[in-house]
DNA sequence: GGCTTGTATTGACGTTCATTGATGCAACCT
DNA sequence: AGGTTGCATCAATGAACGTCAATACAAGCC
């Protein structure tokens, strides 16, 4: 269950995570590698579903927690905590009767470096 | 042509861009408002377009210099920096015969904020 | 004025996405 | 074994998205 997201950046190869959104322009690969992380968070729904995980004293959250905070079929959530876990976002375990989920703080950090613009780039403004 | 972009985080009102995305569960209406940005991102295209003007020299990059970096048409690379302009990512004016873009890094700062996971968060993994 | 070049907008089309009800699977309980 | 609960998957549907050709608009040039 917890080896199915995608081959994120920077896992080895082509090192997209230190490279800044600023630094050169991004190559098609790079790009398209970003976009389904950024996609992914694209949604209120999946922002929801990220910050009520992140925001876990514990870090980790029973999806019969999740479920009931949308007006949402359980389905939906479900699908919605998938393509999370695809992005690398999150990841899941099953403990019993029950699922739980949790941040996966490295590919928040990738992104978060990414979007800092360094200083050279700010001076028109 | 440099007052369309939406209202964005914090701007007034409702703080968003100061409360990270463990501090709390995000509102319905938080929730939107930042899905729209992160949706911005969420493709190649536009991905490329903004490090392509981001890692820019000056800052600013002229469209003329944009388009032919794709192998699409004009129509839909206009359309993808309309999108990120009304995302507030970016921003643009017309000198003469050619329209300029740059960079909103303020935007961007909010976004890496948002994202930088506390400590606290990352004891779980 | 009319022509040319650069950019934005419109309208249409195919694809992808979010959502749901129905169903399947896993784990517990009696 | 049978029944119940928690969660995932499937199949279908309507909405949103990316793309383009055609067109419109803006600015410079003749």
């Amino acid at each position: 269950m917890a080896n199915q997201e995608l081959k994120i950046l920077g896992q080895d190869g082509d090192d997209v995570c230190c490279e800044g959104l600023a630094t050169a322009p991004l190559d098609e690969e790079q790009a398209a590698d970003l976009a389904k992380i950024f996609k992914a968070l694209g949604d209120p729904v999946r922002l929801r579903l990220m910050s009520m995980i992140a925001s876990r004293e514990g870090g980790e959250v029973c999806v019969c927690e999740l479920t009931p905070a949308f007006e949402l079929s359980q389905p939906t959530i479900s699908h919605h905590l998938k393509l999370l876990r695809q992005a690398g976002l999150i990841d899941c375990e099953r403990r019993g009767t029950w699922v739980y989920y949790w941040i996966l703080p490295t590919a928040l950090d990738r992104l978060a470096g990414f979007l800092a613009v360094p200083r050279a780039a700010k001076a028109s403004v």
